[in-house]
DNA sequence: ATCTATTCCTGGCTGC
DNA sequence: TGCAGCCAGGAATAGA
């Protein structure tokens, strides 16, 4: 089976949990194997013990972690770049983690190892507001570059690369902008609301040419119009689209239609 | 307090 | 053709 690459941002783990929730509400965990020490780096108290004989009673998301809520505590998931949440399929090479419930056995794969599983919400109280609530336009009017400031998840949480830029674009606001005023700052807000709105509807961006046995996955990545579109025209002007590195990360715009 | 650079990790791509 | 070297990025961490 070939990977699809998903590039976990809220969309994706809002796609997710929406498939998740139904299938592993009011299950118990059995067992849980951890092959993958890694994964649980974070966790202060040991998943393979804790878990056993839990009932999840809910599956949410905040930002792009997924809670598991349990009649003791709850479990955090957060898919890195990389991570996967299969049902019953056989462990792989890149199978890190496998959850035994009394209906299913549920494998956590991750390729590149970024994500991770804990016990308990600790990381999660760290979060500022989920980007599809109510944002306070102010918490924008920062030194650094607006950009660096949507993908601090301190902030707002759920929004990473692909939605940043495809927000930015839209809202016609360059990367680079610092201290931006109040009226873009709620146009930025606005376009963040859209974008991540829209692709929820098409189940989140899959990069590459994967479709599943149901044939279906993220259509989103067909309406980006500047994520990974380097050199390619601006679906607006024409201009080419320019690739740049702001806090970090690769960032795509177009140097018209953005200032 | 806020900002920036670095680290983790590996498949896939680039270029010699 | 083969392989070294670089790139991608979410979040933690260290340092400014």
């Amino acid at each position: 089976m070939t990977a699809y690459i998903c590039m976990p941002e809220l969309p994706e783990v809002e796609t997710i949990v929406r498939e998740l929730a139904p299938r592993l509400r009011g299950r118990h965990i059995v067992s849980v194997e951890v092959l993958q020490p890694r994964i649980t780096r974070h966790s202060k108290t040991d998943i393979t013990t804790v878990l056993p004989g839990r009932r999840i009673e809910e599956v949410r998301r905040h930002g792009k972690f997924i809670i598991v809520d349990l009649d003791q505590g709850c479990l955090t998931i957060h898919l890195g770049m990389t991570g996967q949440l299969l049902f019953d399929t056989a462990p792989g090479p890149y199978t890190r983690v496998i959850f035994v419930l009394d209906d299913a056995v549920l494998l956590y794969d991750d390729t590149r190892m970024f994500g991770a599983i804990e016990f308990g919400a600790a990381r999660v109280e760290r979060l500022g507001p989920d980007a599809l609530t109510q944002l306070a336009p102010d918490k924008l009017k920062r030194k650094a570059p607006v950009k660096a400031v949507l993908l601090n998840q301190a902030v707002f949480s759920g929004i990473g690369n692909i939605y940043a830029d495809e927000a930015l674009f839209r809202a016609g606001i360059k990367p680079t902008a610092r201290n931006i005023s109040r009226p873009r700052a709620e146009k930025l807000l606005a376009a963040v609301d859209d974008v991540l709105r829209e692709a929820i509807e098409h189940r989140g961006s899959s990069v590459s040419d994967y479709v599943d046995t149901e044939g279906r996955r993220g259509s989103f990545q067909q309406q980006h119009r500047v994520y990974a579109r380097e050199k390619l025209p601006c679906v607006v002007c024409g201009t080419p689209i320019r690739k740049i590195v702001v806090g970090g990360r690769g960032t795509h715009y177009c140097p018209k239609c953005q200032r």
